[in-house]
DNA sequence: CTAGTTGGTCAAGCTCCTTGACCATATAGT
DNA sequence: ACTATATGGTCAAGGAGCTTGACCAACTAG
């Protein structure tokens, strides 16, 4: 392996994440709603049946008084809200109002069409052997900065 | 193509792109050089000749202003120097100091061992495919922030 | 039922970026 | 040559998003 190649693959591998991630983001503004990309994991995070805010924390890698406000900015733009949480009087569960609903829905059309156009460079199959060989490199990789 | 399959290659490309930021700063840090990831790129555009601060934002995406600040920060570390602009008294030429070229060496080793690891997984000629897949998706994506 | 742990928030501060104002030099128009 | 505009760079102030530290309320283990 030329050293080189490794140094182009690395600039490759960067340069598509923040593309992606830079037309995701856009492509949810194009749907009428705002955001910036750490909503995105936020919301895959609450998704199924909500999170406390110490879950989210860990989720994403950072304090949970970073997780917090991140909480309150989401609650203030209406995609999400703080209930009681019912097994412990001390911790709030953080669930997805229907608007919240509707980014993430948002976000994964986005994502879709992204993925649609890819297809149509590489070809369905190939795009199968890209995902196969991204998962198999990174399996654990960090969640942050992007939808 | 599902829809899940979608998000999968979404997020594992994020997470790859992740991983690779946070081990490729690891690396250089590990050899005894202190920085963050944002100094790889600007050490790309100041290899060949230098460049000057405008440049430098233009190929960071950032203001000048910003890329003004981050000269002053890698100039007070010792990894590079402003000189005067030979053809434009208004501008200056930033170059890397011998430091800042063994930084940059140490970053190009440390993402040489990470792709051989790679290359351990995926096997040689997978990693040729999967540069190439990754260059034809995002051939012009932005550089920002990693190593 | 006290002692320690855990969920959450408030407050202050830091880092990195932005916008706005400004100066010095370069370039174009007349 | 001379004014007008554009460009390279910096200074200053402010904002977004994170951190650390302190703290309270509620859970859990001895």
């Amino acid at each position: 392996m030329q050293n080189s190649e490794a140094l182009a693959l690395a600039a490759a591998l960067l340069a598509a994440a923040g593309d992606l991630t830079r037309r995701v983001n856009d492509g949810v503004v194009a749907r009428g709603f705002e955001g910036r990309p750490a909503y995105g994991f936020a919301f895959a995070r609450l998704a199924p049946d909500g999170a406390t805010v110490t879950d989210l924390a860990v989720h994403l890698g950072v304090t949970k008084q970073a997780a917090s406000q991140l909480v309150d900015e989401i609650v203030r733009k209406g995609y999400a809200e703080r209930r009681p949480h019912p097994e412990d009087a001390r911790a709030r569960l953080v669930v997805l109002t229907e608007r919240g609903w509707a980014c993430t829905r948002a976000a994964e059309e986005a994502i879709a069409e992204i993925v649609q156009g890819w297809a149509g460079v590489l070809g369905e199959s190939e795009v199968g052997v890209l995902r196969d060989h991204l998962a198999r490199i990174a399996p654990y990789g960090p969640l942050r900065p992007s939808w």
